[in-house]
DNA sequence: ACCTGAACACCGTTCAAGT
DNA sequence: ACCTGAACACCGTTCAAGT
């Protein structure tokens, strides 16, 4: 209680003499950081717009100045945490030189696991389908769907190189989608511990599981390339 | 909003008949069912304890003589669901007589996304652990490490008999789990459009990326019970 | 042009009174 | 023993006033 009292006052102090000259600047921005914060400290789903206005300095009425709505502000929130989330695993992919179609699937795969465990709250924002608007957000469906451009040509390529076990390539890319993000989920929702994985074998676990999962789509005739990848990626 | 007037009214008149002797009978359970019914008409998230005792013709402070607080409720809800869920799993995998342990677990993912398809509403609840004491209810903790328990042993028994192709048992429940609740959460969340999945394909679609996960488990060397399995699936 | 702060219609939850 | 209904401390959202 006195902590939040305290900086709620100190956040007061910062935006008023901002707000001498120009209201506060770029609160548009600074509601996107609060809530952010907020989500961090506790419950994605129990963030209120008030508080997210309290700690950005600015009374309870501001926010909808900016944001038509509390749904709005935490489609804002998202699409910031989706445009870090894509340039990552974009980047991740770029520097995976060497390897068949399939090992940068498995690549792919490595770098959404990975940014899922180091950024929890981001990913919780993205997935809280019921908090924002995706479907209405030009953005996020962008960046959603480049990613799944990215699997779907790694696996199309693959087929072509026939180092696919399936002769039907058309369930591939939603079986791979579900279970990464099935994995993000339980991870994210705290099912882990369940499944006899603690907090810090979560990620090897996740990791292992992925990789069963590549290792299943590839052709027994093809390359033994799996054992090069498996070594690789220590 | 005469529509709902109109019922609240009903529900009333309903529920002071049987008052007049017992206050209302058996409001804990008419609460459930009042809970499940407004959540298959709206957002699960959306569902309010006073429309709850409005649907069951019962003042607002009423639910909190049955229920400590709200998650109570919703938890009670999911370990009906939940009940539901274990029961209908393990009728549908006692029905399978013939197959090896992997078909055995084939048939245990087809009747898993069968009742989610068919039961989105109480999916919706078992999986909304923001709204739900998951840990805290010793009932859907037994029920859920039931059908947990079960896909384990087939797992084992697959090992046993040499049927898997990983050597690494450990890293496969978690991959399995992981691909048949995220196609879950995918169809209950809306994702399946953005993936070419229209509402009618959706079932179709889900088994088929569940079947290959099974399919990629098998060890090639295996006999060849594969296609026999994937002809008795249709 | 942007923010304040009162106001409105909601919530979850409590509790003294009623039956 | 169980339910009512007022009350409290919250919310999201609106809007007339202020700067």
């Amino acid at each position: 209680m006195s902590a939040r009292t305290a900086t709620k006052k100190t956040a007061s102090k910062r935006a008023a003499v901002r707000r001498s000259s120009y209201h506060h600047g770029n609160l548009k921005q600074a509601l996107i950081e609060a809530t952010l914060q907020l989500i961090e400290e506790g419950e994605a789903e129990a963030v209120t717009v008030r508080a997210a206005a309290k700690r950005a300095g600015v009374s309870s009425g501001a926010p909808f100045r900016h944001f038509p709505n509390r749904t709005a502000l935490m489609t804002a929130v998202a699409e910031e945490a989706m445009r870090r989330f894509r340039a990552e695993i974009v980047s991740a992919l770029d520097k995976v030189v060497a390897g068949d179609a399939l090992v940068r699937l498995h690549a792919l795969g490595t770098a959404y696991l990975r940014w899922v465990v180091r950024n929890p709250t981001h990913f919780k924002v993205i997935s809280a389908r019921d908090l924002i608007d995706f479907q209405g957000s030009e953005s996020l469906r962008r960046d959603n769907q480049e990613i799944q451009a990215i699997m779907d040509g790694l696996l199309a390529e693959a087929q072509l190189r026939g180092l696919l076990r399936a002769d039907d390539l058309v369930p591939v890319p939603l079986a791979a989608r579900a279970l990464v993000y099935g994995l993000a989920r339980m991870y994210i929702d705290g099912h882990l511990p369940q499944w006899g994985v603690t907090a810090n074998q979560a990620e090897t676990a996740m990791q292992a599981a992925m990789a069963l999962f590549v290792d299943g789509l590839r052709s027994p005739a093809g390359p033994p390339e799996r054992r090069a990848k498996a070594r690789r990626a220590k």
